[in-house]
DNA sequence: CTTTTAATGGCAGGGACTGCCACAAAGACG
DNA sequence: CGTCTTTGTGGCAGTCCCTGCCATTAAAAG
């Protein structure tokens, strides 16, 4: 018998559709390029047409990838955050989190830097926020799949949900501050600094005695 | 000498700018009216000139009280948060938390429905979802306010900022929990259990021992 | 090549907003 | 009282975000 499990595409006619991976690369390279734009002119001034162009697709196509036009920040964001799922999920039971951090939270040095001005961009810019917000929100669950496995308790248990959200929340408001901290130099001594109070604040959360019968 | 502050208004000229107190009112008596439209047509079916008419405003100064459609259910969501608020700062250093809850933690049961509705339908409706999350992400410098207070720390000390968004997050899980349990009755005992859980997960966060050194 | 399915592009249109201006409301001052 | 000054409202035109629809093209199988 077969181990590959049936996708169903045999004998299948037409065109096949294209996977998901591409089309995660192709949103994520737009939205490179709506950053870039976004940055130079504001978004207000940047229309969605600007994007097409700069991306090298029709509007139409534009509209079809994004719902909005500020969710184009949405999948350059996403860079930092599966950065840190990455982490979560690699963490070893024995590890020090603080020195796991150092080793595995990293990312490309220029998505870095365009994640921070998108951060920075969010505080004026009401709809850069919400997508900040709902995009932290929707990995909420992930966190809480590890922090159940950590915990031995189900993904869906609501002290499980809570202490995902209190991480979720943890990251946010410190990428904020590493944001709005002297943005000038991120490759300094900041970021290593950013990383110590993240697994600090983390093992504050993580250490928490669980809830009382 | 007077001990009333200058508001600037001596002998000035012209007609009077409305109360800060005013204008909330009327836009939480918009809001009411939004969320109705929303829940009995949908968010999309429903247009910015519905809700004018259904207010009793124009058109045009709807969008000068709210710079979104969506935005429109923020000023009844609001009421759910300044329940939460006045709730940590009416909070005795001495009395126990679920207790002073359950005394203080209430509002009009018919925002209270209508807030459960929003949350709810806020899951198929991403605009509102966005309201609703940066709506909290604003109450936080409230929060940390209140915890720095009881943690002898400044309300703009990292830690506290951490853990007014741990406290935050909380608030919102167990809102969406109590949202989506059984919607049907919660004037039953699923409001008391929402206050206990929140009491037991706020303890937890707010008795976290401090940083190490 | 034909058939079939998936993806794209163009076009028309609705609806969310905004800038602008005229006008009404509300008070101070003569 | 009328006039002046400031503030809020309504109406209108216009821009742009975004969607539904259809024709066209791309990529496979037969």
């Amino acid at each position: 018998m077969s181990t590959a499990p049936d996708d169903g595409s045999a004998g299948r006619r037409g065109r096949p559709p294209v996977t998901e991976e591409e089309r995660r690369r192709r949103r994520l390279e737009i939205s490179r390029q709506a950053v870039a734009l976004f940055r130079e002119h504001g978004v207000a001034e940047t229309t969605g047409e600007q994007i097409a162009r700069a991306a090298g697709v029709s509007e139409r196509t534009l509209w079809r990838l994004f719902r909005t036009k500020e969710s184009c920040v949405e999948p350059l964001l996403s860079v930092s955050l599966d950065a840190f799922v990455h982490v979560l999920r690699s963490w070893p039971e024995s590890a020090e989190l603080g020195e796991h951090l150092r080793a595995a939270y990293v990312m490309p040095p220029e998505d870095l830097e365009a994640v921070l001005a998108v951060v920075r961009m969010s505080r004026d810019e009401p709809g850069v926020r919400a997508v900040w917000l709902v995009l932290h929100e929707r990995a909420e669950p992930v966190f809480a799949a590890a922090l159940g496995q950590r915990l031995g308790l189900p993904a869906d248990d609501l002290t499980v949900l809570v202490r995902a959200a209190a991480v979720n929340a943890a990251l946010r408001v410190l990428s904020d501050a590493l944001a709005w901290s002297d943005g000038a130099d991120p490759s300094s001594g900041m970021l290593d600094e950013h990383r110590d109070r993240l697994a600090e604040e983390l093992r504050a959360l993580t250490e928490l005695p669980a809830r009382r019968p």
